[in-house]
DNA sequence: TAGAACAAGATTGTATCCAAGTTAAGGGGC
DNA sequence: GCCCCTTAACTTGGATACAATCTTGTTCTA
């Protein structure tokens, strides 16, 4: 194999925590856990070691590792600070960006009409939409040739719920709205409009935090206690 | 002893780095390494894996870890996405700054009026008035409740040249211009003036990144071949 | 009965050992 | 003579064993 033990399971514990299968405050006795990932106990620490510098779980010196819980405001200040460097991202983009790269983005948004000219939302279009999305806002950050945002903006994904893997695909006004904003700015970079581009991307990413806030911020109320995890759990509740 | 082996040695190998003690290129062998540090492989590797999440080594399966080169135009871009940032937390800050954290700022506006008022840059100076800069940012960030901002922030520094810890003490106009902008950042933010303290801060931070690629861009041009660290070496060259 | 001290069990942190992969050198074939 | 294959030394990755620390339950005392 091309990868090494380390790396996948760092990768699936990340995709379990973002995913919630470990509750927030769930203590990752790291026996059981590397018994439940075919793994021993090294390459796992090495891992947690990892998602302890990402945030994902925190870390005491011989007491363990614990999966962090985000409240509310964890994820408004996410997207706070996401507005701002996607913004960012589209002021240097815009005198920069190449013909390849416009040409991306028109796809994306040629791609999406097509899936929302249907006028409702197909749970089948779910997943190509947000692929499109993301390749989207992708695009923008690399044209921005800063490699900084990127990471800084990849690491806000890793939080459970902001990550833009969750989608709310329900309100078509609202993805509507959203992929209009995708044609402006696609049409503010190509004309080099950067202050016009950075106003739109950061409207754009706030409102996606209002509506993501609005629509989750029922389910985090309710705080869990905290839980040890055995050997006999299955990781899926 | 409270800290355990794992966190002092990757807290002795970021020193180490930033300080340039280990040239860009320099493949890090784990044997010679750990026997330089006194630890063993193991709490060594997850001090690696650390420093590797934060951008300092890079990492290939199978091939070990190697000390990162960063050339202007990252240290360029560390300093783009550190003035929004930090003029963000000016506008998150100024509505809600508490009088304690005020009066912090206005101690470290103060104390390092006394500094400059001799005329001239005394070396004994140097370390303290970098200590109230560092302060008087850290504490506008705090203000702004946004922790992925503190966060963020602090990972720009974990950038050899461009750390806070670098400070350009020898043109005592130039430190006095940037002084004060801590004086009318201050006013800013005492006055609720959101958008004043950020466009402040913004260019305060722009005009330290351009001082600083000025004044080190000829130390980084020649970029140093690969090289292998063996245990004979001290790591101090 | 409440509290503290102690001891046993459990859990984490570190060291050592073995396997797997990589690099480099030497020998054989064309 | 040059290229490729084989092989051996070296390095990294993972598993296991051992040491240090924490937790918990019990018992003894005030």
């Amino acid at each position: 194999m091309a990868t090494t033990s380390t790396q996948s399971t760092a990768e699936i514990l990340r995709e379990r925590i973002l995913e919630g299968s470990f509750p927030p405050g769930t203590i990752l006795r790291q026996d059981a856990l590397a018994q439940l990932l075919g793994v021993s106990r090294t390459p796992l620490r090495t891992a947690l070691a990892e998602l302890a510098r990402d945030g994902l779980v925190t870390y005491e010196a011989n007491r363990g590792y614990t999966v962090r819980g985000f409240d509310v405001n964890d994820i408004r200040a996410a997207f706070e600070v996401r507005a701002n460097l996607e913004g960012l991202a589209c002021r240097l983009a815009a005198p920069r960006i190449t013909g390849e790269q416009l040409d991306r983005l028109q796809r994306c948004v040629t791609e999406g009409d097509v899936i929302l000219s249907k006028g409702v939302l197909d749970p089948d279009d779910l997943a190509p939409y947000r692929r499109l999305n993301v390749e989207f806002h992708e695009t923008i950050i690399a044209a921005s040739a800063n490699p900084w945002i990127a990471d800084f903006v990849g690491r806000t994904h890793n939080v459970p719920l902001a990550s833009d893997r969750v989608f709310h695909w329900e309100d078509h006004a609202i993805i509507f709205r959203s992929h209009n904003d995708h044609h402006r700015i696609l049409k503010a970079l190509r004309d080099g409009q950067a202050m016009r581009a950075e106003a739109l991307m950061w409207e754009h990413v706030t409102n996606a935090g209002d509506v993501l806030v609005e629509h989750v911020a029922p389910k985090i109320t309710d705080r869990q206690a905290p839980v040890t995890f055995h050997s006999k759990d299955t990781g899926n509740p």
